[in-house]
DNA sequence: ATTTATTTCGTGTACGTACACACATATAAA
DNA sequence: TTTATATGTGTGTACGTACACGAAATAAAT
């Protein structure tokens, strides 16, 4: 009885039932032709009928044809390793489903130059990729490709920042304003009453501009809604060479002398914990993202704490997440936000990403 | 090449390089007997060599046995239809997986009744199962059960609510704190500075009383980290018929002039819809949960607002952590906190869970 | 009517694994 | 020595689908 269940759909049931073969069958599952119309619709009406669902474990077992992911990220820069790490994630994800005859195609681009980043994304779309995970960085070229990709039937998650109204199959990342909601917080029990804090928004490139800003917003948000007395000072640094950094911040600092937190809206801490560290005063510091540089200063002290994301389990999630959904046809979160993590001295080796 | 790079694992490949069948590769892998020591140590070597990770789509797809989840959550019963909802969802994952030969055994406990439950959670172990989901609403029996589990090396995850400590798989279900936070920061558009709130904990069942508290924390954190001047009543009901709870209500409310709002902290919100019916002032009622008797009084405009957990997909979310876990073999999320949303007469129509 | 295209369909093999069965060899009992 | 019983190993078929190949049926051309 349970045999029969599980033969009461399926190919062979359709087949016998339409008096046909199986390769008939398939031939009209794969809209191949060499069918006649008429033994067509019948066997359409039978599959409606059945209510046919394919077995997908089989059908990946038996496919000839090797699906396609292609990733895109930026290369891993010298002024920031962040980008090493989701490489990882997604080479993890690979060895998971490359078994399931599934190549990722892994595409980089110049977080410095727009016309990389399109040109990336124009050879991804030669590629005729079967799904793409992007870190959407460049917003108008982004959506074009994404407009292109939904057109062509290529579904898309986002991760590590999100573009919104596009329609992703999902977007992994974090949630950028309850971090620095999180950050605030932490801030609130640091801080006394009479002391000030030092926001910091250093980006050159202008169209990361708004990751900071909602961040920020977080931040606001919770000073706001508890009614904190500190004063927050803001600057935005565009520039990129350390020098002009320095001297931006040891200017403010000397100053607004009430100062003793420094908060900065993304990697760039240690930068500035480099910064802060010819100064005599010792100030609190708190930045984003477990990069190698920046472990280096909480190590030494001179970065008090670290947000972070597990940028490596993103890339995971996203990657296998196509799987999912592509794959196995199973859904998938249209929001999956990552936990934020705060890391010090003393639980960052604990840390796995 | 790339054919060659699919065979350079697989059964074949391993027998290939032990000069033996498959079928004796295929004896030690899953630990049968009828090998040669020798042999079987020689295998293994080449195994752990390989780093064979065996094709599980195939594996499913040819292995005969049948996978067993079994579910345990409450009967519908007439006070409160909730569960319905989740046994859908239980239903539809079931029908989505059962294609890859994995049944789904659907057990029932009455919530009133500690025995029942854990002569389920007996009948549950003598079943074998091959995995569990469980709402472990009797906390020291889930306990009980789920150490059993573990020791019989059966996976097992938590719905609606978690027990902390234990080894499960992942806990799906709602935040309490931060669904009682949002409830808060509801209330706190609607108050004005001299109202006041009626904070009404209804449970028969002492052991679901944490739950209620746990949201009641979530309330009164929303309002001391905004310092929000409003008062608190707070009291809590143990009865079970309508008479007695609209009694109750009815006199803290007769004493408390200044209440406007009642924020019912379960779903039992609307027993008291009906009791503020018969008064003659109109308050504000907030509650919990999308079910059919709430739904009529949201309706009705009784119901002001309804915190709701789309059940349904909790359960759903369930079994599908069982099946990516146990028969995929992928990584679960630890935690998978269901959205909070928040329903009105406006939109509840547009609700699906 | 016969040949030749063309359309329509069936058959066989493969994917990687599970498992029943058959067979061989070795050991024990007769 | 024969027969029985373990013990070890190989072979074949199945799971549900994909796809190449070839056969049959039909249509078009001669």
């Amino acid at each position: 009885m349970p045999k029969k269940d599980r033969q009461l759909s399926g190919v062979k049931e359709i087949a016998r039932r339409a008096n046909v073969s199986i390769g008939t069958v398939d031939r009209v599952l794969h809209n191949r032709n060499g069918v006649s119309p008429k033994t067509r619709d019948k066997i359409k009406a039978i599959i409606k009928e059945l209510n046919y669902q394919p077995n997908l474990l089989a059908r990946r077992l038996a496919s000839k044809k090797v699906i396609h992911f292609a990733t895109l990220i930026p290369t891993v820069s010298k002024d920031t390793s962040f980008w090493s790490l989701p490489l990882q994630g997604i080479l993890r994800a690979e060895a998971e489903i490359q078994q399931y005859n599934i190549k990722v195609d892994k595409y980089f681009f110049d977080q410095d130059d727009k016309a990389s980043f399109v040109n990336q994304t124009r050879k991804i779309l030669k590629g005729k990729p079967d799904g793409v995970m992007l870190s959407p960085d460049f917003i108008d070229e982004s959506t074009a490709f994404t407009n292109k990709c939904s057109k062509l039937g290529i579904p898309f998650v986002f991760m590590d920042s999100d573009v919104e109204g596009q329609k992703s199959l999902s977007y992994i990342g974090p949630h950028l304003f309850d971090s620095g909601y999180l950050a605030a917080n932490l801030v609130s029990y640091i801080l006394r009453e009479n002391e000030s804090v030092l926001l910091l928004n250093i980006s050159q490139r202008m169209y990361k501009h708004h990751h900071l800003l909602r961040k920020e917003e977080g931040f606001r948000a919770y000073f706001t809604d508890n009614s904190l007395p500190n004063k927050i000072t803001k600057i935005d640094i565009r520039k990129g060479e350390k020098l002009s950094i320095e001297r931006e911040i040891t200017s403010v600092l000397s100053r607004n002398k009430d100062i003793r937190l420094v908060f900065v809206t993304n990697s760039r801490v240690s930068i500035v914990a480099q910064a802060l560290k010819k100064l005599k005063k010792k100030y609190i510091l708190i930045g984003y993202d477990f990069i190698e540089e920046n472990i280096k200063a909480l190590v030494d002290g001179d970065i008090d704490f670290l947000i972070c994301q597990k940028p490596g389990e993103q890339a995971y999630k996203g990657v296998m997440s196509l799987y999912q959904n592509i794959v196995l046809n199973a859904p998938v979160d249209r929001m999956q936000f990552m936990p934020i993590d705060i890391i010090t001295k003393e639980n960052y080796q604990f840390y796995k990403n």
